[in-house]
DNA sequence: TTATAAATGTTATATTATTACATAACGTTA
DNA sequence: TAACGTTATGTAATAATATAACATTTATAA
């Protein structure tokens, strides 16, 4: 059961510019793109940012300090993600196999640790990339 | 086969003190700490952290911005990650467990894309922090 | 309505990382 | 050993990413 959130002003011109581009997008890059709407500084993109991962919204790519919209509407509230990146065209897409969140979400080692949250990012060459 | 790389001198500096503490090092935090050995620029520590990384000395910790020595003598030279991170302590370990590790590097999905390298953060409380 | 939480606006600043250019040390082999 | 290519170093400047602090406004709900 995913609690609805409607987004507020900033919130929704940052995820519908992030959804809309079909990709990873970085901070600053939205702050260009959105300021004929307004949004003039860092600090407003970044709320909005924070906002939209808490709520699942849109995921960071880590090793890319990059934003994605989400792709996978049954994903846990951003606790389980995985990623698949293309290391020649920097390509990014959510990776959606129950067996592989089921597999980690499950996961537990020596440690004692209970994990609550993981990301994942595998990194090849697309199969585009790969014919070139 | 692993081949042995002999450290250079602003190499061996930084890597001596990421693993003599033990955790996560940031990479200004690294700098405070060997300006008094002569290293006194950024671009020296991220040089020095670049090919410590590239040879399987250090991983960083994508989602903290920071540096670990690799606690994994059989890591293939940082092409298979996997970490558990405390949210609340930021203690960090190196996970090493080969079910995990064969069970990601043989992964694939419908895209035909070939993965040759993975990075995954578990993150959750610690046993200690658990207990608090 | 009134209180509370959530969101916004604005300025300044902190943190993380790279570009550009010059020089030095190292390893190979002619 | 001399010449060459490669790797490492030094230094300054700057780019890119992210947060602190504070004032104000808007939404939500008791
Ligand atoms: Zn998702
Ligand atoms: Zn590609
Ligand atoms: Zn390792
Ligand atoms: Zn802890």
């Amino acid at each position: 059961m995913q609690k609805v959130h409607s987004l507020s002003k900033n919130q929704k011109i940052i995820f519908d510019l992030i959804d809309k581009s079909g990709g990873p997008m970085k901070a600053y890059s939205i702050l260009f793109n959105v300021q004929k709407k307004g949004i003039k500084a860092p600090l407003q993109v970044y709320r909005a940012l924070d906002k939209l991962v808490e709520i699942g919204k849109i995921h960071k790519i880590e090793s890319r300090n990059a934003f994605i919209a989400c792709q996978n509407s049954s994903c846990q509230i951003s606790k389980a993600t995985a990623f698949s990146i293309c290391e020649s065209c920097e390509n990014v897409s959510e990776i959606s196999n129950s067996k592989l969140s089921k597999y980690l979400s499950n996961f537990s080692d020596h440690s004692g640790m209970k994990y609550s949250k993981y990301n994942l990012e595998f990194f090849g060459l697309c199969k585009k990339c790969k014919s070139k």
